[in-house]
DNA sequence: TTTACTGCAAATAATTTGCAAAACT
DNA sequence: AGTTTTGCAAATTATTTGCAGTAAA
């Protein structure tokens, strides 16, 4: 898994440092998304050697390879993933924040129909959808809490 | 339009201010999704007295009343709308930031089975999909422009 | 050796907040 | 009058950046 990807990083000109491989191993390790404090977190605890300022650096750097997604989840900061994780939908309540996953083939037709009557090619890996779960349903979705 | 709101908002416990009765006429007359951004300089067209904490406050309370709906384009601020604000998706080029909007209907049926089978209100009037345009679905996505 | 990469600390940039003054009801 | 709302300026928070030192290749 990190094997794979930084031979893919190292053939695309890029070099190996223990720091780049302590991020790519922890944010595979995470199996989900995570924020880039998640990451600085988790590699600190294997090494105290790295900076926030390397992390959010290597977080971009995979994005813009196409090796990693980033999404807004609606918590003031940006989650990553590789797209070695499952596609999926993130179902976030908007009342209480939780969230759930749903299952990605939803979203098959929809890209289809995106592609074909609009040329686009939408990226639907890692989508969030916010609303209301099920026992935040109430008629007046504008009361406050 | 704005009267609407007004009452609303009156009828709520809101005090009918002309800072918001400003800001409810340029978030109505964009007809668009607009940043706080947006809003202060249109309001500053018609009265300079307004403050920018202002906006943000009556478009948070707008965003908390059910009034307005608040969406993350991706491009690092949020984009404010009123629900009056007729739905539809926005497709995002990640290369070129290209928008164009997509048909609403499109989600019908994901609203649907999303409901059903997952017992989640989704809220998709306004929601941002990012991909590739037309003009940037070459075969390596992840190459450096 | 060469040039990319990192750490550090300061800079950004959007948004939020505390508090006294102003204004709606 | 009483309480909400505003303006102002400072605080926050996530992320970015300049630059000199460090380390892959």
């Amino acid at each position: 898994m990190t094997k794979n990807l930084i031979k893919i990083l190292r053939e695309r000109g890029y070099r190996l440092t223990p720091q780049r491989e302590m991020i790519l191993a922890a944010i595979i390790q995470a199996g989900d998304h995570v924020s880039a404090e998640d990451v600085f977190t988790k590699v600190q605890e294997q090494s105290s050697a790295i900076n926030i300022a390397t992390v959010y650096r290597t977080l971009d750097m995979l994005v813009e390879e196409g090796l990693a997604c980033r999404t807004d989840l609606g918590i003031g900061e940006y989650m990553y993933a590789t797209n070695q994780h499952g596609p999926h939908i993130h179902l976030i309540c908007r009342k209480c924040g939780y969230t759930q996953d749903a299952d990605h083939s939803l979203l098959k037709k929809l890209e289809e129909t995106i592609l074909s009557e609009y040329d686009f090619v939408a990226d639907l890996h890692h989508i969030a959808i916010f609303g209301l779960c099920a026992g935040h349903q109430l008629e007046d979705e504008g009361g406050q809490e």
